[in-house]
DNA sequence: CCTTTTCGCTACTTAAAGTATCGAAACCTA
DNA sequence: TAGGTTTCGATACTTTAAGTAGCGAAAAGG
């Protein structure tokens, strides 16, 4: 399966150094078979993590155990070989990279976007920052350390991020509308 | 002046794009002067950051205001014309390069880790927290966007980072020390 | 069994980082 | 000013990786 194998390379290579042919050599397909299904080594890794993450678990009923465990969920996910490195990874290709940019925003962000704005409530300008706020502060970590944020910082980040998403409601904050 | 020339080429041509040799053709030198001043177009672009950066200001008495401005101060650098795509393009460089994340992290982030210590008083791993909080949403916005935050978001960030840092002092917090 | 589509392979182009070398220019020092 | 030293510019090169072209073999499907 070339998503495992995706995964495995950059975990074991780090990202610039998962070329497409040691992906493709893991595989057992040619490179060429790789670029016939992607057009691009950042299209391939984004499809790689919407196959890694599946849909976000919306568990909880309220307002604060949904995003504590989507928070949660997106840590964990992050920790997992290969993801975080290749999360961050590819997130760098597209910051000089305006198509990846459009495939990650829109193959990958905006799913989990609607699903969050659905599920709380929220408009989509507040649930942008929420995952500017989770997301990158997942990714500074992982990019700064080269490791994923421990589990006391995660809880950290819950008890940053839901108090002041839940703790009151959204017409309360004049900045959310 | 090679700085100037590196932001103004970055700003105009994207990270990636923004080769050594072009910087070395706006700066007017050639590209080997570069490389004998700076091992790496990372350290390079690390270097340009701390000039334009200059320390922080750490401006106000009360904990709440220091933080403030620091957050501010810092959104408005990443809203500086190449200072944004510049400072998320050596941070995706970084994610698979260890040497460069050495760099980055020992001679951008420790100098300002290391007076904010000192300024608030909070220990390395809250300090950590903070600039992965403040810096990974301010980053993540321009990686996703390719535009800086814009102020109400600035001031959003404000609004949540500060409470909870300021809002007790440490000790109140188990997770923090 | 024949057609159509997909796949593997080899070879190629292009782009950019980083290196080597050499001669010229600038800069001291007397 | 003359001689030595260090720096700089220019050219050429190596290496790595993304992405492409084209061909022949192998499936797949009727």
């Amino acid at each position: 399966m070339v998503f495992a194998a995706t995964l495995s390379t950059v975990h074991e290579f780090g990202y610039s150094r998962a070329t497409v042919e040691r992906i493709a050599a893991v595989a057992g397909v040619a490179k060429t078979t790789i670029y016939r299904r992607w057009p691009s080594k950042g299209a391939l890794i984004v499809d790689c993590l919407l196959d890694a993450f599946g849909p976000v678990p919306l568990a909880g009923t309220s307002r604060a155990e949904l995003m504590s465990s989507a928070i949660r969920w997106i840590a964990a996910k992050v920790g997992e070989a290969g993801v975080g490195d290749a999360f961050a990874g590819v997130f760098s290709d597209a910051v000089s990279d305006p198509a990846l940019r459009d495939i990650l925003s829109t193959r990958l962000q905006d799913p989990y976007r609607l699903a969050l704005q659905d599920a709380l409530g929220e408009p989509e300008n507040r649930v942008l920052f929420f995952i500017d706020v989770v997301v990158g502060t997942l990714l500074h970590r992982m990019g700064m350390t080269g490791e994923p944020m421990v589990d006391a910082d995660v809880t950290a980040l819950v008890e940053l991020v839901v108090p002041y998403f839940a703790g009151a409601t959204p017409a309360d904050r004049p900045r959310g509308g």
